[in-house]
DNA sequence: TGCATAAGCGGAACGGTATTCCGTTTGTAC
DNA sequence: GTACAAACGGAATACCGTTCCGCTTATGCA
């Protein structure tokens, strides 16, 4: 008889859920450092634990893959609503596409692993989109109602744009895209509080 | 009996000569039914010889792949001489545009290696559109002078606009794209002869 | 034609990877 | 404290790219 509060997919053992955190924070590192391409090995040595641990949480590699693209991609809309509260709209707006760009770079690994065509990686789009695109307008309709920002931006526009400034040609210097970002921002207050 | 045409290219001995065709044609078919990722094994099963003679010829896999690329390349270029001289200019454009899509289609797969990130692939789309871009611009000033089409469009943008129309939506029936491309040039057909 | 020779060949062997399997350990309910 | 199933670790397995080397054979020459 246990208590119905815990969603039946939680592993049932502790040792077993410390050791899926654990993984998942080993993963992010490892494929930080070296790639997606790393050894399953690695991860589970960084991880603390033997590759068949690894295998019983993750059936497929890619399993893993996914749970880090998941992973991130949660914790960068989570974001979204603790700036909101921390800070005035148009700054939290600001501070959360800066958090944004973060999350962009640090997918670059990921992506071709995402292209590779794997069906594995289908649904990862579509879940990437339904979790900040809503994110991202919260910030985007805080912003406008407040009279900080001008009105008629879509938030979808917005994060593509922000995408493409993550695009840095060769020899950028490393915060490049932030300023370029800075620059959109402002470009965004320009003509505030006027009807579109 | 052309004895010194050959350029010292080729393989000295015969036998060399015809495994190296054999071993393009197997890995044309064995890339277009599982995929570049296909084992060399199979390749070399393929072609009947053994992994050995395709590593004699290829050392990397990464060069066979590039060398299949090539040659569909080389094969959708040479196209376009052929229905110059087979077909009236609009027509020959068509044609060639609708053959155009069907190596776009067999590079799919290739696509992913290409955006791999590894460097052995870095010149091939160079190559693309050294090779392909000339074609298309030989065709479309043949069937401009010929009054048979509009004049004023670019050869890089029609083989853009031939890439994206290969990129159909999920489920699309099986000819969209040559329907699709149909289309684009008889919109090519309106306004010709007239001045830009 | 027959021979010498090196170019070319086949496939076993090697190093490294993902994935599976199973005997052992350990958290948890009673 | 005990029983037992869940969970673990890592050796074993299966495959893949690449290398290596003894064997085969095309080719130039007498």
């Amino acid at each position: 008889m246990k208590s119905k509060t815990k969603p039946a997919k939680a592993p049932q053992r502790a040792d077993a859920q410390r050791n899926l955190e654990m993984l998942l924070k080993a993963a992010l590192a490892v494929f930080a450092k070296s790639g997606v391409d790393a050894p399953v090995r690695d991860i589970a040595q960084k991880a603390g634990v033997g590759v068949g641990t690894v295998y019983r949480h993750f059936p497929q590699r890619s399993d893993l893959i996914v749970a880090v693209f998941r992973q991130e991609v949660d914790a960068c809309a989570d974001a979204a609503a603790e700036l909101a509260a921390k800070y005035p709209p148009a700054e939290a707006l600001s501070r959360w596409m800066q958090r944004f760009t973060q999350f962009v770079a640090a997918k670059r690994g990921l992506a071709t692993a995402l292209h590779s065509g794997d069906p594995a990686y289908e649904p990862l789009p579509v879940y990437y989109d339904a979790k900040l695109r809503p994110a991202m307008a919260m910030l985007l309709k805080r912003a406008v109602d407040a009279g900080e920002i001008r009105e008629g931006v879509a938030p979808g526009d917005l994060l593509s744009a922000a995408v493409s400034l993550c695009r840095t040609p060769y020899d950028a210097s490393p915060d490049h895209t932030q300023r370029m970002l800075a620059l959109l921002i402002d470009g965004l207050r320009y003509g505030a509080g006027k009807p579109a």
